[in-house]
DNA sequence: TATGAATGAGACTTCATTCAT
DNA sequence: TATGAATGAAGTCTCATTCAT
């Protein structure tokens, strides 16, 4: 299990009870992440939960609908975080295989930081396969603006629409199937993606998708 | 829930003892391949598979240790299945881009035909993560191999053998996802994978990988 | 679960405290009414009495003990509204079968308007025993009353007092037998009682009881 | 609750698998008829009815579906039992009022030695509503039958069908408000009914549905 | 080896009631 | 007096596993 201190605050200043009721619902979010992300979805009980929110069951309750409700609604709440911090991290004006480069390490630096959200993301096409398909829309809606502007500048050459919706997907697997691999030591504790790594995924990307000089 | 009608064959011609015993083996893994390539690893239960493969529960414990021994097995059984098909349906001298293909086409033609196993595969990860880990280690294997030749003949250049294992990655990861999006329709039935889907992938795979005139 | 518009009125005219505190006690005891006659005393929860109160589920313990004492107090109060509706449409004058007579068609006639009673009443033997066992006393109380001047009238003859308390309980027995057979339809909705039951209590009454020329 | 007695024969005599299971089904449905008739339905729970079976909790669901299941079956396995009393008591050539006042004793009998039965039966109309509309069917029909041999042989007379049906629900209801009010002490013991009672009952029968000379 | 009844831990969920605001 | 979040006991049900036959 995950760790067994509380994630209450210990000084919580005074609340109205409007602020402490969305404080609890965050607690009780955050807490599922975390032991969604240590022992996963299966075995992410109520009990454990509420236990590392610390309060009591039927509290869970007033804020969820089922355990189901508060699984479903994990990987948008991490998604979003992600998506933020990418778009937080991205430098201006980068264009061409740079800005693809570093986007990915901007993935891989969120990685880094939550560990938990690969669990999350990954077990969530079978325990939440809802809410992983809408991410999925979400991640796939956004590459394709940015590669319908790199083809806009000419940077990308002889691919179609659906040909390039193809593609994204092979990059979004790419991505996670790299973390799957090579973001994780033998104890399953995360770390940064080797160099190497990163430069095959842009050689590839380079000479495969961008036409450079 | 999978189809109610046993696996028994109703005209069991006379066997030994021993032969008797391997074949209520072999029942009770193809029952349970087809409970967990239906109902996922999650929902595939002692009594759903004893009864598919028609014999009491307890009979379950005489092959298997425990469930979760069962569902280790499962990939192991299914993945040799999968490879020799594949080898099986590999035209003779292929080379270079055009080989590529071919796999992947024998990938994608295994999976519309047996439908339980893209589940097998991917929910494997979570449930069972061992005889992931080691399935991927073989196609990594066959694939490096693969790749050497393809080096010696000239066929890639420019990547050295740890990028090689970066792209083998890139590849695997891409097939599982354009399966996971393209190979079942609305109501995950399996399909074939679209003609342009297979395009777009040979052409990164063309330039990025392979150096072609 | 009963509508889920508020039995609160929407424009209450300026009231007392003690006035708002006395129509807050009728809304709540109004609203465990049509909650218990629709899903039954097992299924009326304090939460869905005070949503169709319109008012805080802590609001309840201010007007009542607990879930126990308001299911106490539904039977009274609609028991006498219903001897109230009974009592109200009995002609004067009438005497012998024609006053039971009477008393029948006016208690079927309160349960047709008032369909809530019927499961309120029968599900308090049950649920609320000793309300229940209370409003039988002062039904068969009335009861004796009216024999006993029907005795008196020379109207029945050869039942000592304690032979006609049973008979009573025949009578209240039979009314509450013929409503649940009779007064609903397939739905449970409830209707009329047809004619020809009536004229069959009537016979029995007039030969049975009453020492008719 | 009830007795903490387990229901499980001290000296069971080897019996074989299916006999086992057979009297662990039959253990398993008294124990629920003692707490339910002790206890009533709303209160009967699986727990309960384990502990005085004197099995586990789970052995529950290896012979009930769910907790209603057991509830359905206890209406018709004790109306079996009343009805096989009753068939086995009542004296041969028994017509007419005779033949009614046998019927009535009989069921009063029944009760006396079978306490549970009167709110098994009773409760039945709220928590298990089909059993108890069948265990009515059964009785009407049984009650229709008897009235129109009683026509024929000129006891009854009229009465046409439809009026004969509403007198049977009167005389089943008047059983069972007799029984509520005369067959049970303050404590909510069973005794005997008052012969009073039993005689005020068949005075009003005589007289009001037998045409006696 | 085959059987299938028995087990009991543990999961999810409901809901009457309390209490600080 | 009104509010509604928090509580925790209790209930139903599932299921992997054991074991006597």
């Amino acid at each position: 299990m995950a760790d067994s201190l509380s994630l209450r605050p210990t000084q919580p200043r005074r609340m109205s009870r409007e602020e402490k009721a969305r404080e609890t619902y965050r607690l009780l979010l955050e807490a599922a992440a975390q032991v969604v992300g240590t022992d996963g979805y299966a075995d992410a009980s109520i009990s454990k939960i509420t236990q590392l929110a610390g309060v009591a069951q039927g509290t869970f309750y007033n804020y969820f609908e089922s355990r189901q409700d508060v699984l479903n609604r994990l990987l948008p709440y991490m998604g979003r975080q992600m998506l933020d911090h990418i778009a937080s991290s991205m430098p201006r004006d980068l264009t061409g295989p740079a800005r693809e480069e570093a986007r990915l390490r901007a993935f891989f630096g969120y990685l880094d930081t939550h560990p938990t959200f690969y669990r999350i993301l990954y077990e969530a096409e079978v325990f939440a396969p809802e809410a992983h398909a809408e991410h999925f829309r979400i991640l796939v809606e956004g590459y394709k603006a940015a590669l319908g502007r790199a083809v806009q500048r000419g940077e990308i050459q002889g691919f179609d629409e659906n040909e390039l919706e193809a593609i994204i997907y092979m990059l979004l697997a790419s991505r996670a199937y790299i973390a799957m691999r090579y973001a994780r030591d033998r104890n399953g504790h995360t770390g940064p993606v080797p160099e190497h790594v990163i430069q095959a995924y842009m050689k590839m990307l380079r000479r495969g998708l961008f036409s450079e000089a």
